[in-house]
DNA sequence: TATAGTAGTTAGCGGCAACTAACTATTGTC
DNA sequence: GACAATAGTTAGTTGCCGCTAACTACTATA
């Protein structure tokens, strides 16, 4: 088998995950500070705050005066994709019999690395199997 | 459903990366050298020549005088477990109608966050749609 | 009103892992 | 023997992304 590795690259991670957990949070209490997030996330306060800057720089959040934290619609994409991949990627290793923690720890790494096209791939054969 | 993001951290995946392409070029080739790593993977030769002491340091892999590069079977492991993920990987999402190209590529990014536990159980699965 | 707690920011640091520039050492050819 | 090519190393840089220390600003309570 050929293998080839240019385009192995990582996306932004970090990024990711930050929005996700915004979301998640948004979900479960209505407003998000960026206290919650370094909690939500066990991050010191600064990196959330440096986070939080970088994500309002690429228009996928923004931050009101009262320090409240909203997705964009742009940031509210990746989160829902970040999140539904965590969720299914966790559910499908758990199918699999593979224990709950474990299952969450690796869908928490994996989410990041896979490309819409495989996505979807994904999707579909879960919707199948579940026929 | 509850999420937890504590020990989500990403193994070393560099180096499972070199230890992965060592194996394949040995395989190729016979003899590797670092000058063939760096070639194989796009990266500079200083990139390489750092990344290979640290793997000596750690025991994985072994530089002769001549400066040809072996892995320790403590390497081997790791790069047959690797290079496995990325082919059985490569092959699941193509089955699921990815192209090739997507599929490697993506293949390589996961392959570094599989837990032990999650592959035996997803080889297991596949082991089993075989038949 | 003074004091204490909470939220957020700024400055500076460290590890990882890539890079370029520039060096050494070996080999191979005229 | 001289010169060029090849392989590898060293030094220093960059970007990402955590961290602590220390600051400001607001709030809440005695």
């Amino acid at each position: 088998m050929e293998i080839n590795y240019i385009n192995c690259m990582k996306r932004l991670e970090s990024q990711e995950d930050y929005l996700e957990k915004i979301l998640q949070l948004s979900q479960e209490n209505g407003v998000v500070h960026a206290i919650d997030i370094a909690r939500g996330l066990s991050f010191s306060k600064p990196s959330v705050s440096i986070a939080m800057n970088k994500l309002k720089e690429a228009n996928y959040i923004e931050i009101n005066p009262k320090g409240e934290i909203t997705l964009t619609p742009s940031g509210l994409v990746i989160a829902e994709k970040t999140l539904e991949k965590h969720v299914i990627l966790t559910n499908m290793l758990v199918r699999l019999g593979v224990d709950e923690e474990t299952a969450k720890e690796d869908a928490c790494r994996m989410e990041h690395d896979i490309s819409d096209k495989s996505w979807e791939a994904i999707k579909k054969h879960t919707e199948f199997l579940k026929k």
